[in-house]
DNA sequence: CACCTGACAAATT
DNA sequence: TAATTTGCCAGGT
C-alpha cells in the first residue's frame, strides 16, 4: 500500500484504532489531526476508505446520525453498528453519550 | 487551467 | 439564543 496523503492515511488509522462497539465523529477525529475543521475532508477520507478494511460504519456526525450511510446503503451502517450492540434512538441516531469514542493522542 | 462539489463542524454576527 | 458564513483537503467536471 504507498502512502497516499498523509491526511488520509492518518484517518485511516485513526478509524482502525476504533475499538467495537464505541462510534467517533468526523469532528474528533478531524480534531485530532489538528485540522478540527477539517471534518469535511475526514468524510472524504472515508469514501476513499471504501475499498479498504476500515470500520468507516464507526464514524457518525456530530449527531449521531449515519450520513454515510447513504454512500453505502439505507440500513447498511445500522445493522452493523446493532450487530456490534450500539442503540439507535428514535430519530436513528447513535447514543453517543453512550458509545462516543474518542482518539488518544 | 479554474471552479464546484463533497460522508461536517465550529466560530461569528 | 438562533441563523448564517467560513474553513478544511482532495477529487471531479
Amino acid at each position: 500500500m504507498e502512502e497516499r496523503d498523509n491526511f488520509f492515511q492518518r484517518v485511516w488509522d485513526v478509524v482502525a484504532l476504533i475499538p467495537p462497539g464505541r462510534v467517533t465523529t468526523y469532528g474528533h477525529i478531524a480534531e485530532y489531526l489538528s485540522a478540527r475543521s477539517a471534518a469535511r475532508t475526514v468524510g472524504w477520507a472515508l469514501q476513499a476508505a471504501k475499498g479498504t478494511a476500515l470500520p468507516c460504519h464507526r464514524v457518525v456526525n456530530r449527531y449521531g446520525a449515519l450520513s454515510g450511510a447513504r454512500c453505502w446503503g439505507p440500513g447498511i451502517m445500522e445493522d452493523l453498528l446493532r450487530s456490534e450492540g450500539i442503540h439507535f434512538d428514535d430519530e436513528g441516531c447513535v447514543d453517543l453519550k453512550k458509545h462516543l469514542w474518542i482518539p488518544i493522542a
